[in-house]
DNA sequence: AGGATAATAT
DNA sequence: TATATTATCC
């Protein structure tokens, strides 16, 4: 890097060269002793009139000197004789201050513009400042690269594809493709369930799935990559199946370890392991705020058409138990649910003994099932799963422990309109806009696109950290309690105070209801009349591979 | 269509 | 960093 220095030997003529020239200079660095002026004088002053990063210097270590530096604004102080390694290091300061100047910007103007900002203008190749490596990771650096690219060529098309992101529902909606595939061209019910699953899938292609589907966005090659990915589980599945599971029966996982091979299938028993309870730092490590940059790919999900789940995301390193392992059965219409599935996903539930149809990629969409264990399931509407008995009393919860400090704050922040977000925002964030696309009925509101992600990661922290509390030592939260945290009632939130109110209004989509949250019409069937144990399994397995 | 592999996300 | 998921190529 180039250093162009200038040296003066008096403050007043290092004032005349700074005022004369603004913006001619990065950095000032200024001896504590001068002739005709304090160096603080010449700091204050240089703070006054320009916004430029002061270094002070002198023999003098005193700590009060140093901390007079500080005090008036010295963003350092270094001792003579000053060392070339210590000077090379300056230029983190220059640096700092570029990059809060650009989240200033960011946090004053928004998302959006500051997004067109990013596409734009890049300020972060404004002259030398993007010498450095250390201050945005290397990937954010590539996206602003791509991004720029894009800008000069104009050509948006060039680009990758975003990532379709299957969600549990984009799932159901394939499964229920695959389905009414198999149903369709082999116009029989397999008594075979595990026959059934593969008559299913030699039948159907991409082309067909991809049809049924009805999902206007998706691309063959999706649903191509989808399938094989269905096909490799159903496989693993098998081979599993014959291997350790030769009756068919549930498996027991006695190992609280996860198989990753196995573990899409293996996962409908969950074990409470002490090991994991002791892992209880994840949610909390998972709630800290980050001002988070928008990333690039939001911004373009309408046009790219992506998909994400609008549930929180699973969470890999978890792995519950459910302590009565569900029997389940196919019982339909015990519900008395005026859509009865179509014959072959009656088929799909009925054999769950022989084939794992209990693993979410068979069919669980379609088919209703029971926990005897849980009268909850009968009563409608939002059910809790079985959790284990302490748990029961956390989840009615009525006098309620205050909810995490940071999802409040994030609560407040997001009232600020700044937009921070919880982490694992940038999937949840082009969900929103991938379900527009697709013509769910989400709101549009700005508060609710941008904050949706928020919104369900703010929920989650509140119930687990909840169960936190109730339980008096950590307890990771579970998948199923993740998704159950999207249906949640609001006068499951009893508890007064900030956090309630705000969680209400959080859900500006009225997402909390008096019944179950659910994303999507079609899908509401689903979701009410499955049990929300079954479901986490859906997503334990079929997303956890 | 379907498998292999590259790219990307977690 | 390793692994899982998805896009893309053939």
């Amino acid at each position: 890097m180039l250093c162009l220095v200038t040296t003066c030997g008096l403050a007043r003529d290092a004032l005349n060269l700074l005022r004369e020239r603004k913006g001619g200079y990065d950095i000032v660095i200024s001896d504590v002793y001068m002739p005709d002026m304090d160096g603080f004088k010449l700091l204050e002053q240089v703070g006054l009139e320009m916004d430029l990063p002061v270094i002070m210097m002198s023999v003098d270590g005193e700590t009060s000197r140093v901390m007079k530096g500080v005090q008036h604004g010295a963003c350092d102080y270094l001792l003579k004789p000053i060392r070339m390694k210590e000077l090379r290091n300056i230029w983190q300061h220059v640096f700092r201050k570029k990059i809060h100047e650009v989240r200033d910007i960011e946090i004053l103007e928004g998302v959006e513009s500051f997004q067109m900002t990013r596409n734009g203008s890049d300020l972060y190749e404004d002259g030398h400042v993007l010498c450095g490596e250390d201050l945005t990771s290397m990937k954010k650096r590539k996206d602003i690269d791509s991004k720029h690219n894009e800008k000069d060529t104009g050509d948006y098309t060039s680009t990758k594809k975003a990532r379709v992101v299957w969600s549990v529902d984009l799932h159901q909606k394939f499964v229920k493709a695959v389905n009414q595939i198999g149903f369709d061209t082999t116009s029989l019910s397999s008594f075979d369930g595990a026959m059934t699953g593969s008559v299913c899938l030699a039948e159907v292609g991409p082309k067909k799935i991809l049809d049924m589907m009805n999902v206007p966005w998706l691309t063959r090659e999706n649903v191509a990559s989808h399938l094989q990915k269905y096909r490799l589980y159903l496989s693993r599945l098998q081979k599993e199946n014959g291997f350790r599971n030769p009756a068919g029966g549930i498996k027991q996982s006695d190992s609280p370890l996860r198989d990753s091979a196995g573990s899409f299938g293996s996962r409908n028993s969950i074990n409470l392991q002490a090991s994991d309870v002791s892992n209880g730092s994840y949610r909390f490590s998972g709630s800290s705020l980050v001002v988070h940059n928008e990333d690039l790919r939001s911004h373009e999900s309408d046009r790219k058409r992506v998909v994400s789940t609008p549930v929180a995301q699973p969470k890999r390193n978890l792995n519950v138990d459910v302590p009565n392992p569900c029997i389940l059965r196919s019982s339909p219409m015990e519900f008395g649910h005026p859509l009865a599935p179509p014959r072959s996903e009656l088929d799909f539930g009925a054999f769950d003994s022989t084939f794992p149809t209990k693993y979410p990629w068979c069919g669980i969409p379609e088919i209703q099932r029971k926990t005897e264990h849980d009268p909850l399931h009968l009563n409608g509407g939002f059910r809790h799963p079985p959790l284990p008995g302490q748990k029961q009393h956390t989840r009615a919860g009525y006098p309620q422990p205050a909810p995490a400090i940071s999802c409040a704050l994030s609560l407040t922040q997001r009232e600020t309109g700044f937009p921070v977000k919880a982490k694992p925002s940038y999937n949840q964030t082009r969900t929103n806009m991938a379900n527009h696309q697709a013509g769910e009925p989400i709101s549009r509101s700005t508060s609710s696109t941008e904050n949706q992600g928020l919104n369900m990661n703010c929920i989650a922290e509140l119930e687990s950290s909840r169960k936190n509390i109730n339980l008096g030592m950590p307890l990771f939260t579970t998948l199923e309690e993740d998704l159950q945290v999207c249906w949640i009632p609001a006068d499951c939130y009893t508890n007064p105070g900030l956090q309630n109110v705000e969680v209400s209004e959080f859900f500006d989509r009225g997402l909390i209801k008096d019944e179950p949250v659910h994303l999507n019409d079609e899908l509401r069937f689903d979701y009410e009349f499955y049990d929300p144990t079954e479901y986490s399994l859906i997503d334990q397995t079929m997303f956890i591979a």
